[in-house]
DNA sequence: TGTGCCGGGCG
DNA sequence: CGCCCGGCACA
C-alpha cells in the first residue's frame, strides 16, 4: 500500500484559505484574493485543513524559535524531536515555496518530504508505522540534494498572473466541494519540473517526472517497491497556460495529470487543441510498474476548461496529519468518487478508460462529412458531470453540463 | 427510466 | 452571449 498522498490538494486548499495565509506567503497570494463568498460543503476539507493548518502553524513557529536560539532546556525531548521534524519540514516548504511561487506549488511537498527525512533522524516517527514507504529514505544517495531551492526559481516558466485565477478555481474544483460555477477557465497545462539542482527537467506527467527522478537523481533502477515517493519531494507541479506554451511544450504529453492536487480529470481541453488521446497514451506508456505508485490524483487534475475548472478527482478522502508527540497519524479514505479518464479509479470504471477515449477519437476523425445528416453526438459513454456529481451536486458540474450542453469537462 | 445533449427560447 | 429547458436519442 503505498499511497502518495497528494499535497497540492492540501496545499492549495489551505492556501485558500484565508486565515492561514501567513503560513505560506509566497504560494498563497494569489489565493488570497480569491477569497470566494461561495459556501459550499467543505466540511470535510476543512476539518482536513484546520488540522493541518495548525501543524504548520505550530511547525511555524517552533522553527522559528529554534533560529533564534531558545533554549532547549525548556523543551521535553520529545518536543525537540518534534522540533527536528517539524523545523525540517517548514525548512522544506519554505525553500520550495519560492520557486514555485504560484498555486501549483505541491502542498504536501513539505509533509511527506518532512516525513521522510524527519523519519531518519527521529526514531518517533518512523516508528508510527502508519506510512509504510521502505525506508525513510534511501540514503543510498550519497548526495541527496537538498530541498529544490533557488535553483530553479530562475526557470522561465511561470506565467503567474494567468494561471492564479485558474489555480484558484482548480484548487477549488478539485477539492470538491468548492462550486466554483460558472468560472471560465483557459486552458492549461500541468507541468512537472525537477526540482533537483540543475536539472530543472520539465515533464507533462508526474509518473515521468517521478520515473526521471528515480532513475535519474535517485539512482533507483525500477524497482516499483521502491517508489516510496521520495520522488515527489523532487518535482514540483505547475501548471501553464497553453496558449502561451503550448508550442514549447507541445511535445510533451498534454498536460493532464496534476498532481496531488488537483484538478479533476479533464480532458476538456478544447477539441481543437489537442486531444486527449495522447495524453492517455503518453500516461500509460510512462506508466510503468513505478509509476504506479504515483499519486492518482494527479492525473485527475486536469483542468476542464473551457466552461470551468473541474474538480477532477476530490479525495473526498480526509488525510489528518497530527503530529502527536511521537508520532503521525494519517487516516485515509478512499474517495467516493472519481472521475475517470484514466484507468486510475480502484473501484468502477471499466479498465477500458483509454482505450475507449481512442476508439472514440477514431469515431470523430473518421465522422462523415458533416452537414446534411443530423449526427447526433455518438454519446459519450463516459460518465458525465452529471453522473460522477450526481443532481444534488449540481454547482459542480460543468457549465456544460448545466445547460444540458455537451460535457465539456469529461469528453471522451 | 435515466442520461447526454441538440435545438431553440429568453433576457 | 450567458443561461435554461423541451425534447429526442440512446443506453
Amino acid at each position: 500500500m503505498t499511497f502518495t498522498f497528494q499535497p497540492e490538494d492540501l496545499k492549495r486548499d489551505s492556501g485558500k484559505k484565508m486565515s492561514h495565509q501567513h503560513l505560506f506567503p509566497l504560494a498563497m497570494e494569489e489565493d488570497v484574493r480569491t477569497a470566494d463568498a461561495k459556501t459550499a460543503p467543505r466540511i470535510l476539507d476543512h476539518d482536513k485543513e484546520n488540522t493541518r493548518s495548525v501543524c504548520l502553524l505550530e511547525q511555524k513557529r517552533k522553527v522559528v524559535s529554534s533560529n533564534i536560539d531558545v533554549p532547549p532546556a525548556r523543551k521535553s525531548s520529545e518536543e525537540l524531536d518534534m522540533d527536528k521534524v517539524t523545523a525540517a519540514m517548514v525548512l522544506t516548504s519554505l525553500s520550495t515555496s519560492p520557486l514555485v511561487r504560484s498555486p501549483p506549488v505541491r502542498p504536501n511537498e513539505g509533509l511527506s518530504g518532512s516525513w521522510k527525512e524527519g523519519g531518519a533522524p527521529s526514531s518517533s516517527c518512523s516508528s508510527s508505522g502508519y506510512w509504510s514507504w521502505s525506508a525513510p529514505s534511501d540514503q543510498s544517495n550519497p548526495s541527496t540534494p537538498s530541498p529544490p531551492l533557488s535553483a530553479d526559481s530562475s526557470k522561465p516558466f511561470r506565467s503567474p498572473a494567468p494561471d492564479d485565477g485558474i489555480d484558484e478555481a482548480e484548487a477549488g474544483n478539485l477539492l470538491f466541494d468548492e462550486p466554483i460555477p460558472r468560472k471560465r477557465k483557459n486552458s492549461m497545462k500541468v507541468m512537472f519540473k525537477c526540482l533537483w539542482k540543475n536539472c530543472g527537467k520539465v515533464l507533462s506527467t508526474a509518473a515521468g517526472i517521478q520515473k526521471h527522478i528515480r532513475t535519474a537523481h535517485l539512482g533507483r533502477v525500477g524497482d516499483s517497491d521502491c517508489s516510496d515517493g521520495e520522488e515527489d519531494f523532487y518535482y514540483t507541479e505547475m501548471k501553464l497556460n497553453t496558449d502561451a506554451v503550448a508550442d514549447g511544450l507541445s511535445g510533451l504529453a498534454p498536460g493532464s495529470p496534476s498532481q496531488s492536487l488537483a484538478s479533476p480529470p479533464t480532458f476538456p481541453i478544447p477539441d481543437s487543441s489537442r486531444t486527449d488521446t495522447p495524453c492517455a497514451k503518453t500516461e500509460a506508456k510512462l506508466m510503468t510498474p513505478l509509476s504506479r505508485s504515483a499519486p492518482t490524483t494527479l492525473y485527475l487534475v486536469h483542468t476542464d476548461h473551457a466552461y470551468q475548472a473541474t474538480p477532477p478527482v476530490t479525495i473526498p478522502g480526509s488525510a489528518k496529519f497530527t503530529p502527536n508527540g511521537s508520532s503521525f497519524s494519517i487516516s485515509w479514505q478512499s474517495p467516493p468518487v472519481t472521475f475517470t479518464g484514466i484507468p486510475v479509479s480502484p473501484t468502477h470504471h471499466h479498465p477500458l478508460g483509454t482505450g475507449e477515449q481512442r476508439q472514440h477519437t477514431h469515431t470523430v476523425l473518421s465522422s462523415p462529412p458533416r452537414g446534411t445528416v443530423s449526427l447526433r453526438k455518438p454519446r459519450g459513454e463516459g460518465r458525465k458531470c452529471r453522473k460522477v456529481y450526481g443532481m444534488e451536486h449540481r454547482d459542480l458540474w460543468c457549465t456544460a453540463c448545466r445547460w444540458k450542453k455537451a460535457c465539456q469537462r469529461f469528453t471522451d
